[in-house]
RNA sequence: CGGGGUGUCGUAUACCGGUAGUACGCAUGCUUUGGGAGCAUGUAGACUGGGUUCAAUUCCCAGCACCCCGACCA
């Protein structure tokens, strides 16, 4: 996979729109990752869609070793089945609604518990049936009151939203307790230092529910943590504003800003009540299934990622979500031949971005440290001579001098 | 939905009740090429609608759009 700078459909700008505030906003839209449409509306351009399918990528490989199946439910759905929920008008925010041509009401979901539990009630008949647990990563549609922070607070988004269904509660606490740790593991895999939270579950409902909150300036939320053991908690629902030591172990607390990057509920029967999703018990008995649901927002997970990952320069991706594995700045254009080939090489190992345009070095140097892919390898007459490539991780800066060989082993 | 703010070339901005300027970008040419190069030429702009005025991009009103604070959320 190779692809030439220049081919790339947007451009890295020295300016962000005096609009953007979030430093993840001006970096996703300096860079080209982003393009704002409206308020809360954003395109996703090529190397948005990248980083975006990574974070998918990482997501989805968790999903099956949770044996999670997927689906894609519609967006559009009837207004008359959020009724039979009783959601339909007391969801915050509220849902965006439009009439089709018959004068029927239609809603464009803000979540998908609806149509699962609908999904559920025709699929799931025997207790023989059960656990069992779909997800999707498909498009949410939120009527907020204010859009905030680019892509942080939106209100057309791709969501990763998970449900289970079991016959216990127990089965439901103990799949649950799985999702946790799966999700502590996505978030670390995109180098997010993550703390689950007890939570209020909202809109959504349901008992237990837990936010995956990840420290950053930007963050709405103001969660305590304990520094000695794992207590976290949001100041919202905590209402322990005052509270100087740790509940549990009676360490120190810190408060700090917070985004909430996910948010996993145990909702019981909730859902299957109302819209009669029932199974069959072995005794013959007709049981509402128990169920559970769990989101990651993708946008706002690639937009915390650049929260907590860039410098003065530009955005610093962590290896495993970086649009590509290298950036090839070619500093001369008399080399180009040699770097067109060592490219092709290595091209059938990772996925590279060649930049071998007729400009400054010092551009290209600048819009690489922007774009922030976590491998540079820079070719010049020196290197050319010497017979080595230069190799800088944009992490740390640090520079090397290799052997285009000796550096595609590592991909191989 | 309450409060506040801002609308000037593609972007960032300046000035102004009487001819709208700069930088970046973009285009062309020449010179450049290890940290957002230089010169030259060119390109392109006052959100919309009313009002005040001899004259409005500037002042006033309304609408629209966007941003920020609050409430809510992935």
């Amino acid at each position: 996979m190779l692809t030439t700078q220049a081919q790339i459909f947007s451009k890295a700008r020295k300016e962000a729109p005096a609009e953007a505030e979030a430093i993840s906003h001006r970096l996703l839209t300096r860079a080209g990752y982003i393009d704002q449409l409206a308020s809360g509306i954003f395109s996703l351009l090529p190397l948005g869609v990248r980083v975006t399918q990574k974070i998918e990528a990482i997501i989805r490989q968790e999903m099956a070793a949770l044996g999670a199946q997927e689906v894609l439910l519609p967006a559009l759905q009837p207004a008359a089945l959020w009724a039979r929920s009783k959601r339909l008008d007391t969801m915050e925010p509220p849902l965006f609604r439009l009439t089709d041509r018959h004068d029927r009401t239609l809603v464009l979901a803000s979540t998908h518990e609806e149509v699962i539990t609908e999904l559920a009630r025709k699929n799931i008949e025997s207790y023989k049936d059960l656990p069992v647990a779909v997800y999707q990563i498909q498009t949410k549609f939120r009527n907020e009151t204010r859009a905030t922070g680019g892509l942080l607070r939106v209100r057309e988004f791709q969501m990763k939203d998970l449900y289970s269904f079991h016959r216990t509660a127990e089965d439901l606490q103990a799949y649950y307790d799985k999702v946790k740790q799966s999700y502590i593991r996505i978030f670390e895999q995109c180098d997010l230092t993550v703390r689950a939270v007890e939570a209020d579950s909202g809109s959504i409902g349901g008992s237990v529910s837990h936010e995956f909150s990840i420290a950053a300036p930007t963050g709405e939320d103001k969660v305590l943590f304990c520094s000695q053991c794992d207590y976290a908690a949001n100041l919202e629902t905590q209402a322990r504003a005052a509270a100087t030591a740790c509940p549990r172990c009676g360490g120190n607390v810190t408060v700090k800003a917070c985004i909430e990057n996910g948010h996993i509920f145990q909702l019981g029967a909730k859902y299957s009540e109302a819209l009669e999703a029932l199974y069959t018990e072995e005794d013959g008995t007709r049981q509402p299934l128990l169920m559970g649901c769990y989101g990651i927002g993708i946008g706002r997970l690639m937009a915390t990622i650049v929260e907590t990952h860039h410098d003065d320069r530009g955005i610093v991706w962590p290896t495993a979500v970086s649009p590509y594995d290298i950036h090839l700045i070619v500093v001369h254009q008399s080399i180009r031949e040699a770097a067109q080939r060592f490219a092709e090489q290595a091209s059938q190992y990772c996925a590279m971005l060649i930049d071998d345009r007729d400009i400054s070095a010092g551009q290209k140097f600048a819009e690489a440290d922007l774009l922030g892919i976590s491998t540079r390898v820079v070719m010049s007459e020196k290197t050319e001579e010497q017979g080595v490539i230069e190799v800088t991780q944009r992490a740390t800066q640090e520079k090397s001098l290799v052997k285009p060989d000796e550096f595609l082993k590592q991909f191989t």
